[in-house]
DNA sequence: ACTGTCATGTAAAACGTTACATGATTCT
DNA sequence: AGAATCATGTAACGTTTTACATGACAGT
């Protein structure tokens, strides 16, 4: 269902494609909801059916036509409604920690491939976040640029600052990912010996 | 696919039922894999199918039985290839980040719900964290006591070691949200002014 | 002419949630 | 006798993943 009001968050900063919206999604709202283009486009398809979008044909080349989908009123009473019920709890299901907690099962070398690992996809993670909390701080990402011009100049800083805060969150999250796998590093070279060479 | 790893590695511990599992699932492996009775039973049947359990009909009462479960060898093995196979990576979704991105068109005092909520959760939560953490060192963690009883001494430290690792990852996460709600508490007072009283 | 990007999906399977359903046993 | 716990699920629905599928357009 989250899904549904991640893409309405995101044309809330301009009307867009199914194309635009997946490749927008993967630089921004991604960061917080993963989701494939396989399940964008029916959704969206689903969220025209139940009145929460409009979908404008737009000319593309000579003969080709594009669907733009726009935010109904519905579509932004729902977003609304949304946003102001109470918080669903995300459910604990990480492969990673399941695997730490059973780790003496493993091989000292698959033990420290998968730190190495999860160490690396935070690192590169963590990276990614920081890259694109600038671009939100000094106002040149793209999506966050559209919706600016939408609003009034004296909302842009509570719009700018609470996505920052999102932001620091997630930049947290992976720093702290970063540390475990380093400290689990530390521990696999504790209890099963110096790696070799 | 991890429900059933989690399965397995409470197996290890000891022989149980359907029943029992589900019990002891929500006081260990639900800290990091949530699965709830109703996907349990029949996964374990599934399993069964599949020869990586073995269920041993146990009397209980004067008419009625209970099937308790015990790992295959094809069960151990099954779990030997997965805690040694590359770690799958988990996807992001959030609905508590997802919102805080667009908490500029919630209302001041929804806002502030959701935060307090999202902290009290993970203060909650990382109570219970901590507790169970203490259960691991001092080794009275009934689950963990069953299953150093099937190793030798020599191999104790090395089990809690991990899971204790394990287990502090969860508390930094859990002691990061606590924070980042804190924060997010103080930008809705500074953007949207004080609470009513 | 070819390559890459734009554009839009379908289909099947796996996974997970929610609500319901039932009866025996043990404890007080 | 009644309540709590033990025991084991099913059914319906919704979500997510994975793999596949197709063709037009734009730039070189």
């Amino acid at each position: 269902m989250s899904l549904r009001f991640a893409l309405l968050a995101l044309l809330g900063s301009r009307p867009m494609t199914g194309y635009d919206l997946s490749k927008q999604f993967s630089q921004s709202v991604a960061h917080v909801w993963h989701a494939p283009d396989s399940q964008i486009y029916p959704e969206l398809n689903r969220m025209e059916r139940d009145g929460l979008l409009e979908s404008v044909p737009v000319a593309w080349g000579p003969k080709g036509t594009k669907k733009e989908y726009h935010v109904t009123d519905a579509g932004l009473a729902a977003f609304r409604e949304w946003i102001n019920s109470p918080l669903e709890i995300r459910r604990q299901r990480d492969p990673a920690y399941l695997k730490a907690a059973y780790l003496e099962w493993a091989d000292a070398d698959a033990a420290r491939s998968q730190l190495r690992q999860h160490h690396d996809y935070w690192t590169a993670h963590l990276d990614l976040l920081e890259r694109t909390r600038q671009t939100l701080v000094d106002r040149t990402h793209p999506t966050l640029a559209h919706r600016l011009a939408r609003h009034s100049p004296d909302q842009h800083e509570r719009i700018v600052r609470y996505k920052v805060f999102a932001y620091d969150g997630l930049i947290d999250q992976a720093r702290a990912e970063v540390a475990w796998a380093d400290r689990g590093l530390a521990l696999v070279d504790e209890l099963e010996g110096a790696p070799a060479p």
